[in-house]
RNA sequence: GGUGGGGUGGCCGAGUGGUGAGGCAGCGGCCUGCAAAGCCGUAUACGCGGGUUCGAUUCCCGUCCCCACCUCCA
């Protein structure tokens, strides 16, 4: 079995050779930090995540780079806010705050997100301000090579010249003529107006600690610019895999694919984009109202569970969002959970992978499909159990924690700490309690020992009565969905 | 206007030219002191209209609707 993923740049789904053998040179995009993240953000992130781990999973050497962009306007437009007079301060955005203090500690926010669901770190996360020197090499490129020119308008803008580079619109297959008029804001010195900015000369108001002296003035970079330098800087001016959101395809991969393309380099081998997330249908959009954040999904759900329903769909399709989401997600886990913890001994020393897993995952990411086997594997293995065969029950497990540690769900924290002071002194109430409840059902007296179930319940804490005895667990959240 | 992706049973969500993934929810049964968990069985389906075919949800044509991108967006 082979690879096959479905490149964006060529709309078909191709065999993955890497350029190297044995090894895989991953970019894909991150945050530009100027908020809090949202669902959208950590669908992605769990989405390459899978990729990540399933290319590790299949003997890959994995380089990841994942960008932050910690400069862009809205970045510098929020800080500026914050200074105005009429701001009105929340706990999200504080007052007077510079612009890199809001860029960190939103960068922050995303790792506390993404390391909650078990995304891996990549393998290098480099700041779009630590590479301007870079980005001063690419742009002279660039404009030595004809692609680029200073804004006659002495702005200090620096623009990439659509026009003279006729692949523009490769990426998404788009004609320049056909693309609707974008009524820039302020065409300035475009000789163009799909020209977009290599580099933004400073203006007045701007703050200093955001502009950085170049051979074009004083200024800083563009948007796109960034992914480019740092891309080719980390991972060679060719590479394997370039990735991110759908909605990043255009202007943004389009734009990186046209600067680094008219540079000379040949950049992404293979484009990979996830689909949107939606709010029952709708794109969620701030504007709308209708999102739900991280934050809110982990109050609502355990994080195993909120990484389940991120990464149940399809990595392309579109993943809808609607109140009961997570609750069947913490279904499914809890099925899978509690047929490892009946049925598991020691955790696999290596990954016991079912051949129809395999070919799943190898062909375009089908976790869906993977899932289906998983899930089959934890009926066999349940019914194994039934019937008393702990071999074969054990076999269906090891099989089971491999396909949860591939998909990154055997990695999600848990937030309650299982191992944690409480949790040990809630066990020993609880094993208690459980004594109690066994000798009153060897004596028959079932009302004491349904008193005793009862009451765990309703402290939240699950009975289940196995051959072995009883077992206890901790119920899963059940808060309603406060949104809709 | 341009580009791309979709419309599958109560919900989510794969897939395929012909013996109807998987999950969640429902119903019946087994198990249980009763439950829970689990197992077994079970119903409801492929937007609409044509066409090709022995046979289409799957291919072709038409049509309706939805979504995304073309402006910052994962």
């Amino acid at each position: 079995m082979v690879l096959r993923l479905y490149d964006t740049k060529t709309a078909e789904i191709r065999d993955f050779t890497p350029l190297h053998e044995g090894r895989v040179s991953l970019y894909y995009c991150g945050a530009t930090v100027q908020g809090k993240p949202h669902v959208g953000h950590v669908r992605s992130a769990v989405a390459f995540d899978i990729l990540i781990r399933w290319l590790r999973a299949s003997g890959y050497d994995v380089l990841a780079v994942r960008n932050v962009t910690d400069i862009d306007d809205k970045i510098l437009e929020k800080s500026a806010a914050s200074y105005s007079p009429d701001f009105r301060a929340d706990q999200d955005y504080p007052a007077e705050e510079p612009w890199f203090a809001l860029a960190y500690r939103f960068e922050q926010a995303f790792h506390a997100a993404y390391d909650a669901l078990g995304v891996l770190r990549p393998s290098y996360e480099p700041r779009a301000t630590g590479h301007i020197t870079e980005m001063f090499a690419l742009i002279q490129r660039l404009i030595d090579a004809g692609h680029a020119y200073p804004a006659p308008d002495g702005s200090g803008d620096v623009y990439f010249d659509v026009r003279s580079w006729q692949n523009y619109g490769e990426l998404t297959r788009q004609r320049v003529e056909d693309m609707q008029d974008a009524p820039d804001a302020d065409p300035r010195g475009k000789r163009d107006p799909r020209d977009f900015a290599l580099w933004k000369g400073h203006k007045e108001g701007d703050p200093e600690t955001a502009a950085w002296d170049s051979p074009w003035g004083r200024g800083r970079p563009g948007w796109h610019l960034e992914c480019s330098a740092m891309a080719t800087k980390y991972l060679g001016e060719q590479f394997d895999i370039h990735g991110g959101g759908l909605d990043l395809r255009f202007p943004h991969h389009e734009n990186e694919l046209a600067q680094s393309r008219a540079a000379g380099d040949d950049f992404a081998r293979y484009w990979l984009h996830n689909g949107m997330v939606t709010y029952q249908g709708q794109k969620m959009s701030k504007s709308i109202g209708n999102t739900i954040s991280p934050e809110e999904m982990l109050s609502q759900a355990r994080p195993k569970a909120v990484r389940y329903f991120l990464g149940q769909a399809h990595y392309r399709s579109q993943l809808d969002y609607r109140p009961g989401s997570l609750q069947e997600a913490e279904a499914a886990v809890e099925r899978i959970e509690g047929f490892l913890a009946k049925s598991l001994g020691e955790q696999p020393v290596q990954l016991q992978l079912p051949e129809a897993f395999r070919a799943a995952m190898d062909d375009d990411l089908n976790v869906p499909a993977a899932l289906a086997v998983l899930h089959e594997s934890v009926r066999a293995g349940n019914t194994a159990l039934a019937q008393g065969q702990k071999t074969v029950a054990a076999e269906r497990a090891a099989e089971v924690a491999s396909m949860a540690q591939v998909l990154g769900l055997a990695d999600v924290p848990e937030p309650d700490g299982a191992g944690s002071a409480e949790h040990a002194a809630l066990g020993t109430l609880v094993d208690h309690l459980l004594t109690e409840r066994t000798a009153a059902k060897a004596e028959k007296d079932y009302a004491r020992a349904d008193a005793i179930r009862d009451q765990l319940t309703t402290a939240g804490v699950i009975i289940e009565d196995t051959p072995e005895g009883a077992r206890w667990s901790i119920a899963a959240q059940t808060k309603g969905d406060t949104h809709g």
